[in-house]
DNA sequence: TTGGTATTGAAAATGGTTATCGATTCTAGT
DNA sequence: ACTAGAATCGATAACCATTTTCAATACCAA
């Protein structure tokens, strides 16, 4: 896991399982589907501690979150460690990582015209992928 | 009141009470901070009341509604009812509303390309404001 | 006025997330 | 290895914004 996490912090069985299956999700999840995925796969890890480690991860950087519309948080490591959104789909998470470096500039600007500081922004686009579409179409 | 809802709707003092005070703060505020302001002023409108009065008239699209990062529901009832977002103060809820026509265009076709449908979006600006900045700055 | 129905609101439930705290596990020092 | 001390785990309880319940009340058409 090398140092995922800067300072004193261990190298646990538990935030390895957790970092695993974050590597192979490609969607957006809430922490309770990842737990249930961890359950399902006999890692035992509580629920708690994956509440934790996700805290962790978000803190250093290393997932992103995004809260749909009256929905709970989701989570996703994503492959970029730098500023992008996300195109997600609300039945079954599927992400596209997606820059908009014009919106960024205009975020900042409009900001600074009515004299905000410490500005930051949040820009999600939620829809129904192609797979759902064929589904439940 | 008018028709502020369609159908079966009634105009009650509560449901007055709320879209008054809701003239009258230009700021997002939460649905418990609003709740308390109508008791401070002698209304008398049960939190409950408040919540689901909210929901009417967000369904009716009357008011908007945001959610900053970590933190509860703001709700405001806009002066414009078309398309639009927000830059909003994080300390005290002052709003600015604004609106980027390029950027929607650029949602639409990123969504598109991807080939998600029934797409929607989420993009608001945070940040501290000039009065908030002199205060605590 | 009156009857039917929408609305109210206090109290309880809900549900995602966080805090508690004793048990466990890792790590450094010997 | 052994041990002490600190970080971590995790079952449980607490938290808290929001929703539901349901009996009492208020609205409004006839």
């Amino acid at each position: 896991m090398s140092d995922m996490l800067a300072g004193t912090s261990r190298n646990t069985r538990q935030r390895a399982e957790v970092l695993t299956l974050l590597d192979e999700v490609p969607d957006f999840r809430t922490a309770q589907q990842l737990h249930a995925l961890l359950v399902r796969r006999g890692a035992r890890v509580g629920l708690t501690t994956v509440y934790r480690t996700l805290q962790l991860l978000l803190d250093a950087g290393e997932v992103d979150v995004t809260r749909p519309p009256g929905g709970e948080q989701l989570f996703r490591k994503c492959s970029r460690s730098q500023h992008h959104h996300h195109l997600v789909c609300r039945q079954c998470g599927a992400t596209v990582e997606v820059e908009g470096p014009a919106v960024e500039r205009w975020a900042d600007r409009v900001a600074q015209e009515h004299g905000f500081t410490d500005v930051g922004h949040t820009l999600e686009i939620f829809g129904t992928c192609q797979a759902c579409a064929g589904i439940a179409g």
